[in-house]
RNA sequence: GCCCCCGUAGCUCAGCUGGAUAGAGCGGUGGCCUUCUAAGCCACGGGUCGCAGGUUCGAGUCCUGCCGGGGGCGCCA
């Protein structure tokens, strides 16, 4: 079997080298042919749509090119084939021997925790930007699916192969700082908000905090809150599981003389795609697909936060990443593109930026949703939603659907610890595993997972099979998930694997099973099962309990 | 007005870049506990895939136009 640990990577290599081999070199298929799982038991474990690929570059039926494929496949895959079948428009079903299944089994226990680990081609070195969300208040709900995603997104590429770096950039100056300040010195004052002010409530709090608040510049303040801002961030960050390898200040940018800003600033306009109008400093983004151009700085001198992009994305360039990764909110989406034409006027590729768009969370709790803006202060804090439903249910709920989508986060729903909540059901599963395993001892466990172990010859059941191949799609789907940027396809695999394996477990009797080589091999269905939903649960950073 | 995302079961959503009879959870109905966790299993019912065209052997998936929901179009960040 293969060396990555794939149980399909032969069998999906065996049906690319027959369909070679049947196309003889001519011509050239529009597509790769797949192996697909079939969806119903009458067509075969494995299915491939090979022979429809090649009926047009062959100018043959794809039927009866399909028997040819057939006749090909049987003797590049021996005794794994039970038999071939042509099925439908030209889909050639393959039935699997069990003998196929107890090597898959056996691929998969002998990766361990690198299972489907591996599968990128080549490992690209990643910046992942996330979650980013400036120290002017503590962190939303909002910011939980950014935070989740990013995170979760980031273990499943750093599997799948590559190195990835996380980041967190904040805003630690400008307008949106002076105002934060102001706000809370008007609090320590008993003054009215300035306009357009936080009005949340830990923002009385931070008056209270900050030793001379009332009196002290302003500035000072701002300064005081932002630390005491990013402090709680941090803290809550890390209660949700959710690790940085650097946090980012803007401000930094702006320091020193040169500072990175001027530099960068000088950098584009040495380019070429500066100009100056109306007392402001542009850059000529239409140049590279903006629809108008974008102010750098003010008629007042001031920089904008694009000019400190400028600088931002520069030192990522000078960093040497070859790929950067910025979830952003539907909100800031627009932004993309000036984004990606700063790079491109920076002289780097603008397609190396991708910005996967993760839309809105509304909580919802008897049909209601909450609101959840920071400045009119009428939110839930993420740490809110920690102690109401804990970091578990958080992190599956925001990851169960695809990013780009509104997400109504059910906390009704997720805090109950039923089978109604699907997070539950998934750890109950590997608690289930882990409890009856318990109850074996190490050295029969030990001895029914070992390389020379034996399996005995039975049949296996239906549900053993469908066991076996759901674990064996794992690194297909760790695959799907890095490359589309998809972790809720991780949280969908988990679920599905814990039904298969429960289904399994309420037809097939592991412990005290008969001949001892089917306990066996029960027990290697299990451990291998229990470990991928560990696996799987782990790249979304949910824990997988081994008792509830 | 222009740009982006989304319309799939009563509800919440998957659908592997064009494949076979469109799936899951919840909710509904009906079964199943002397046996490894009933926090569970099994069965049944439930659909004009927003609408209308188009592309081809084949469209929930791709193209165009409508309709509906959300977001964005600052010298805010």
């Amino acid at each position: 079997m293969a060396a990555d640990g794939d149980p399909l990577a032969e069998l999906t290599a065996s049906v690319r080298a027959a369909a070679a081999a049947v196309r003889g070199g001519v011509g050239e298929p529009s597509a790769q042919p797949r192996l697909e799982r079939s969806r119903h038991q009458a067509q075969g474990d494995y299915s491939t749509n090979a022979a429809m690929l090649l009926a047009p570059v062959l100018g043959v039926g794809p039927r009866e090119i399909a028997e040819r494929l057939g006749a090909e496949i049987e003797g590049l895959l021996g005794e794994d084939l039970d038999h071939a079948e042509i099925a439908g428009p030209g889909f050639l079903n393959l039935v699997m021997t069990d003998g196929w299944h107890r090597r898959a089994l056996a691929t998969v226990l002998a990766a361990g925790d690198q299972f489907g680990a591996g599968g990128a081609k080549v490992c690209e070195r990643t910046v992942i930007e996330f979650v980013s969300a400036n120290p002017t208040g503590p962190l939303v709900a909002a910011s939980g699916r950014h935070a989740a995603y990013g995170d979760a997104l980031a273990r499943i590429l750093e599997h799948h192969g590559h190195s990835v770096w996380r980041e967190y950039y904040f805003n630690d100056a400008g307008n949106q700082i002076r105002l934060l300040g102001a706000s809370v010195q008007a609090r320590a004052r008993g003054a009215a908000l300035p306009a357009g002010g936080y009005q949340g409530e830990y923002v009385v709090g931070l008056a209270s905090e900050i030793d001379g608040s009332a009196t002290v510049d302003v500035d000072v303040v701002a300064a005081r809150a932002v630390e005491l801002l990013l402090a709680q961030i941090k803290a809550t960050l890390v209660r949700y599981g959710v690790r940085f390898d650097r946090f980012f200040s803007e401000r930094t940018l702006r320091e020193g003389s040169p500072s990175d800003l001027e530099q960068a600033l000088a950098l584009v306009e040495g380019r070429g795609h500066v100009y100056r109008s109306e007392g402001a400093t542009w850059l000529r983004t239409t140049t590279f697909g903006d629809d108008k151009d974008r102010v750098l700085v003010r008629s007042n001198g001031e920089p904008t936060y694009l000019a400190a992009d400028v600088a931002y994305l520069q030192d990522k360039r000078e960093r040497g990443f070859e790929r950067q990764l910025m979830p952003v909110g539907s909100d800031h989406h627009a932004y993309v593109r000036e984004l990606k034409a700063t790079i491109a006027a920076l002289g780097g590729d603008p397609e190396t930026l991708e910005a996967p768009l993760i839309q809105f969370v509304h909580l919802v709790e008897g049909g209601q949703a909450a609101a959840m803006s920071k400045r009119l202060g009428s939110f839930v804090t993420l740490d809110d939603l920690l102690d109401e439903i804990g970091v578990d249910a958080t992190r599956y709920f925001m990851l169960q659907r695809s990013h780009d989508r509104t997400l109504d986060l059910d906390v009704e729903l997720a805090r109950k610890k039923s089978r109604e909540n699907p997070v539950y059901y998934v750890q109950y599963a590997h608690a289930r595993i882990a409890s009856m395993l318990r109850r074996l001892p190490d050295e029969r466990v030990a001895a029914a997972v070992a390389p020379d172990g034996d399996w005995g010859e039975a049949e296996l059941q239906v549900w053993e099979r469908d066991l076996v191949k759901k674990l064996a799609a794992f690194p297909g789907e760790l695959a799907e998930a890095a490359e589309r940027r998809a972790p809720h396809r991780i949280a969908g695999y988990a679920l599905e694997l814990a039904q298969v394996f429960t289904s399994f477990y309420e037809n097939c009797r592991v412990r005290g099973a008969e001949p001892e080589t089917l306990e066996s091999q029960r027990i290697a269905l299990s451990l291998a099962t229990g470990r991928t939903i560990a696996l799987a649960l782990g790249l979304l950073g949910v824990s997988a309990p081994d008792s509830m």
